[in-house]
DNA sequence: AAGTAAATTAAAATGATTCTAAACTATTGA
DNA sequence: TCAATAGTTTAGAATCATTTTAATTTACTT
């Protein structure tokens, strides 16, 4: 199968040998036309819904920290329980729906560029994150 | 002790009951001048400095949530495995050393307001966190 | 002061994640 | 082509922060 080819490629790029493994982890992670927020346990379901040889909890485990170190993902901080993932590396920010528990994209465009004001001596910035909790907007509630 | 006083009222008026151990715990929090952030394991250790009795270990988590839907502390989310609270609840956003895996306070002043342009139809804002990530600038390490 | 609802407690349970160490596999170079 | 070896996978155990349990204690109401 050609995608099989492209992500031993892309693996051996990065200096990740192409385990069979992970590429069943990229074909579930990299087929979609769309990017898309998972945590783990939305990975082992989607694998599982893949079958054909289980991937043991370890590997994935393994696997998605491989990937977020290769930049292949992204990790977004939400909540100190749940741990999601994003396909979409590129520089973005995030809603997240508290009564869905679910992710949504906050494209850049969608946000002024974030000027900060204030430096730290002897520290740089590594990244500005912008989380925009949102909720059922429900009437009869107020 | 007239804190102790303060403490009560404050309990009181939104519904909780001063017991001995929560108006300890907001001497621990709320005696100091400065505002500052900790983990539950430094409010832990905060206690036993403090020492005439202790306080079990789900006082403390029932304390810190209780105080929290109160309004008393903000919890901050810096990753998925450690948990910070700030005892200053006014809106601001925050730097994280993920060298000294610390928390910065970074006050309004210090950020342009966060314009959203995008909405998500039936929801509403709740909150905008800004998280800025910083690290050691080391010449040498470039 | 008695009744009861709320809070505290130690200890056990939970659950996501990490670790372990043995078995397996991809890569290298002879 | 094949052996050596370094990297990877695995099941199951361990970890660790947090939550639950259920018994005891305490604060509040009447």
């Amino acid at each position: 199968m050609s995608l099989s080819i492209e992500y031993i490629k892309k693996l051996r790029n990065s200096g990740l040998r192409p385990t069979k493994q992970r590429i069943k982890i990229c074909k579930v992670l990299f087929s979609n036309e769309k990017t898309f927020h998972f945590t783990i346990n939305d990975l082992v379901k989607m694998i599982e819904n893949n079958v054909d040889e289980k991937i043991s909890l370890a590997t994935v485990y393994n696997t998605v920290h491989a990937f977020k170190k290769k930049e292949y993902i992204k990790e977004i901080i939400v909540n100190s329980n749940l741990t999601y993932f994003d396909t979409n590396t590129s520089h973005h920010h995030h809603f997240f729906d508290e009564t869905e528990k679910e992710l949504i994209d906050l494209e850049n465009d969608n946000v002024e560029p974030i000027q900060i004001k204030k430096t730290i001596p002897g520290k740089k910035i590594k990244s500005v994150e912008v989380l925009v909790r949102v909720d059922t907007d429900n009437y009869y509630q107020k």
